[in-house]
DNA sequence: TACTGATTTGTAATCATTATAATATTGTAA
DNA sequence: TTACAATATTATAATGATTACAAATCAGTA
């Protein structure tokens, strides 16, 4: 799997020191964290960084493919993934967290067995296909 | 299926006039309408009703499973969808119109096969696992 | 070194949602 | 029917994430 910095680079976009610190916080992050959690965090290390400089960036990164924009949370904050082997999203509604579940499956009933196997209990599934539709693809 | 108005009825919540339109309009609903967009149906026949009625309306009967929130439109407002049989949901990026696909499929590359084959171009999926993971189950 | 364009920053604006408190309505018991 | 308590509705304010914007800074190049 390429690194968020290697596909960063191959565009020939600019590496910032806020973008690198950005970059290198999400590389192979597995806690899906918000932009405030992103924007603590470099803060600690890059005390002058802006928030607005955090969302340009995600969006950036999410526009190259480089990291993924989840929301599973409702009502609340995206939160973000870097783009990695095949993997589910659980979100377990009392303490919050964002669980990955590496399988490489496509049946919800399988990938339900596999959730559960692990000691969870899934109680709910969204699935979510995004594209063009019919109308719009004629009327280009 | 069972109509919204019969869940709440069965449940022996109080039917009241602003619940009734909308559940009214609600039921069987096919266009995902967000709170805003209930709001003004309704307002057109009970203008004096408010956006908070909307929401503590729209609330109870998700508790209730009478319809369904989906935060399918990124970074956007919740919609509702009326729980009707099994469908999925495909969201336009060009029209911003969520589309629902009747298939009782549960494979993943099967579905975006029966949306492709209505003419729709899929180039995203997004599934959201629901539930309680293992350390809360124990921590109980 | 000077210049152009891109990036960052801080702040203000926006928008959906939630919280709150006052008012109105409902259902129930006398 | 009347009175009362519980519930629902309303209008408004508060919250919180995100976006817009304009000024300041930085990077790369002639």
């Amino acid at each position: 799997m390429k690194s968020i910095r290697a596909i960063v680079e191959e565009e020939g976009i600019s590496l910032t020191p806020q973008r690198l610190a950005i970059i290198d916080f999400m590389e192979g992050n597995r806690t899906h964290p918000t932009v405030d959690e992103i924007y603590q965090d470099v803060k600690s290390m890059y005390p002058t960084i802006s928030k607005a400089t955090v969302y340009s960036t995600m969006q950036l990164l999410c526009e190259l493919g480089a990291v993924q924009e989840l929301s599973i949370r409702k009502r609340g904050e995206a939160c973000f993934d870097p783009r990695e082997n095949k993997h589910q999203h659980f979100l377990c509604r009392k303490c919050n967290r964002v669980i990955d579940i590496s399988v490489d499956l496509y049946d919800e009933e399988d990938i339900i067995k596999a959730i559960d196997s692990r000691g969870h209990r899934v109680e709910d599934v969204h699935s979510y296909f995004y594209g063009v539709c019919s109308d719009c693809i004629q009327s280009k």
